[in-house]
RNA sequence: GGGCCGUUAGCUCAGCGGGUAGAGCGCCGGGCUUUUAACCCGGGCGUCGGGGGUUCGAGUCCCUCACGGCCCA
């Protein structure tokens, strides 16, 4: 197939279908305009992020300039699943600029919509059901507005993330009479929007008295309780109905005014195409949700070309960000708000995970298990390939869109898991233990690299890490130490007067002949901890080469005698160096707990 | 009722211009004669959800069924 069909300019070619419903879903539906037959060179390997391709396609059906539009109603706190909107009109936008074209990134909230939803937390909210966002108070009382108040925490949220966009509010456009011309032309060609209704809906509701507005009342200041009763050109006749919706219950005033200027707004299908006009919007993708046929974004592009006389912006659809796993996801009115996923992940991370997956992709974020440890490897092989030092074009596409602002520093990235397992570490220094691996000494960003992980390390560990990435020493005797050998008995006998003698008999452990990482030079003198009856100390290295000897001098393998102490202490086969652990511990506690669990034996 | 997405190695997923399957992690084995989860080396024949079809040849295109997820109504 010539390469030129990938663009999804050659409708009979095999390759067709699957593009359509890639990157670009409902891409066919929107701007018909078919992409230029253009060849790349022969054996030009097409491989590319979803960013790209989408910019390159959007730019062969306008080269610009170009609006990148995405809003959201601040109805309450933003689910995080609308962080996936932004971050993909973020990237769509990063990527025109790059390309050289004149690019602005709006984004709207809609906060001249009607409260239709009682918040759960603010029962007394009640009263202002049926009000618009903007003219409830805010629950903190500090904000300007309700709306106010929901929008800047969800901004902050996406700001964080690196999106930047230029905000905008629905409440203000329609007080400064920027709404004005659509809801002109909306009550003039009502009997046209209410036959697209129909039609593309398939709606039996939508009679004559049906008209595409909601005024607000000029009594009680709600917005969606209103009916319009008539339109004469410059004002309307409108009824505040008790009972027109269900969550709200209307004054039951009559009246005429203006519908401009802010006395009306269009409802949300027409607002849409509306805004797409006043702000001259060219690209806005869409939820599923929207994008659903008969749906949202099927209406709005209808009467954006029927009332408003103008193609519907480049559209595409993407699926959803689902956090907390299947499970949790069947309570969705519990969902996770986007400035909560930033007190899991790091924006890098967030910003990543978020934006690496093709758009047609349902994105599960499940915080449990090794869904981090992993997410970090994968960021860190996307770093690998962005910085050169693996070859993988896909990736570095992935973290160069991944980047929340510009390039991070090149730094060395020492595995999570791993610093997981050093913090866990008692008396050994992690930053000295990450700059033996990397074999050399740790620049400053080098450091504030590893300082973002131990955080994120001591955040897994309390929250989310299973159980066996945690070292924690037992309370009581562990129920595996009592199925232990008599040898591996007699080895933490052995052990615990060792412990009592001190650490004088400890041979020197430096084995001759250089190893790299000499142990001196890594064992300062202030490590030493005070052991069994506070006369002496070890540091955790002493304490480590004395259980080998120990072991040795017995005939255990290395096997059974850490694993003796592992149980011992931890309730586990496993566990970290043992000669560290033990000498973080109190003496007389170690002490203690190897004699209990070696008189077991006889 | 309609729509979208998914179903590929134990796990998470890549592979979708068709040509007899890959990565990371896990796991297993070995080495490092101071470790079992450090570090190094080695190890992946899995009915690519089932069934049809197109093709010389299909995870890869078409149809269909099943299961899972989500959305709309």
């Amino acid at each position: 197939m010539a390469p030129g069909a990938r663009r999804g300019a050659a409708p009979h070619r095999s390759g067709r279908r699957a593009r359509d419903h890639g990157v670009v879903l409902l891409r066919r539906r929107g701007a018909r305009r078919a992409a230029p037959e253009e060849a790349r060179g022969a054996g030009e390997k097409v491989d590319a992020m979803w960013v790209d391709l989408l910019a390159e396609e959007l730019l062969a059906s306008s080269s610009g300039p170009h609006v990148v539009n995405d809003s959201k109603t601040p109805s309450g706190h933003v689910p995080v699943a609308h962080l996936r909107g932004v971050l993909m009109h973020d990237c769509v936008a990063r990527a025109l600029r790059e390309a050289g074209t004149d690019t602005t990134f709006l984004y709207g909230f809609d906060d001249y919509d009607p409260m239709d939803d009682l918040p759960p937390a603010l029962p007394h909210y009640a009263q202002y059901m049926g009000m618009p966002f903007a003219m409830i108070p805010s629950p903190d009382g500090q904000a300007p507005s309700y709306g106010h108040y929901y929008a800047a925490e969800f901004a902050d949220a996406f700001n964080h993330l690196g999106a930047h966009p230029t905000i905008y509010r629905t409440s203000d456009m329609y007080r400064a009479g920027r709404f004005d011309d659509g809801i002109r032309r909306a009550l003039d060609q009502v009997d046209a929007i209410r036959t697209i209704y129909r039609e593309v809906t398939h709606s039996k509701r939508i009679g004559a008295q049906w008209w595409p507005v909601q005024v607000l009342c000029e009594r009680c200041g709600r917005i969606g309780t209103t009916a319009v009763t008539a339109w004469d050109g410059r004002e309307v006749e409108y009824y505040c109905a008790p009972d027109h919706v269900a969550w709200a219950q209307g004054c039951g005033y009559r009246g005429k005014r203006s519908p401009f200027g802010g006395g009306a707004k269009l409802l949300y299908r027409v607002e849409w195409p509306a805004k797409w006009a006043a702000l001259g919007v060219t690209v806005e993708g869409a939820g599923k949700d929207h994008m659903t046929r008969g749906g949202t974004h099927d209406v709005a592009r209808a009467v954006s070309a029927q009332v408003f006389g103008r193609p519907a912006p480049f559209a595409f659809a993407y699926e959803f960000l689902l956090y907390g796993g299947k499970k949790m996801s069947t309570s969705k009115a519990v969902g996770a708000t986007a400035s909560e996923i930033l007190q899991v992940l790091r924006a890098e991370l967030a910003r990543f995970l978020i934006v690496r997956p093709v758009p047609r992709r349902q994105v599960e974020f499940d915080p449990a298990g090794d869904t981090i440890p992993n997410l970090y490897d994968e960021y860190d092989r996307a770093a690998a390939a962005y910085f050169g030092e693996t070859e993988n074009p896909d990736l570095v596409r992935t973290f160069h869109f991944a980047r929340v602002e510009s390039d991070p520093p090149r730094c060395y990235r020492p595995r999570f898991i791993k610093v997981v397992y050093l913090i866990q570490m008692p008396a050994v220094e992690t930053a000295r233990a990450v700059a033996r691996d990397k074999g050399s000494p740790l620049t400053d960003a080098d450091r504030e690299e590893l300082t973002h992980r131990m955080t994120d390390a001591r955040r897994w560990l309390a929250t989310y890490a299973p159980e066996h990435y945690k070292f924690a020493v037992r309370d009581t005797v562990p129920q595996g130490a009592r199925l232990l050998t008599a040898g591996q008995r007699r080895y933490l006998a052995r052990v615990a007067d060792a412990l009592e003698a001190g650490p004088g008999a400890a041979v020197p452990v430096a084995p001759d002949g250089g190893t790299p990482a000499g142990h001196t030079a890594r064992v300062p003198g202030d490590e030493r901890r005070r052991v069994a009856g506070g006369s002496v100390s070890w540091t955790g290295e002493e304490l480590h080469a004395r259980l080998h000897e120990l072991r040795a001098e017995i005939g255990l393998p290395p096997r059974e005698a850490f694993g003796a102490i592992y149980q011992a202490f931890l309730g586990k086969d496993s566990g970290p160096q043992a000669g560290w652990l033990l000498a973080a511990l109190d003496g007389q506690f170690v002490v203690g707990r190897l004699r209990e669990v070696a008189r077991d034996a006889a």
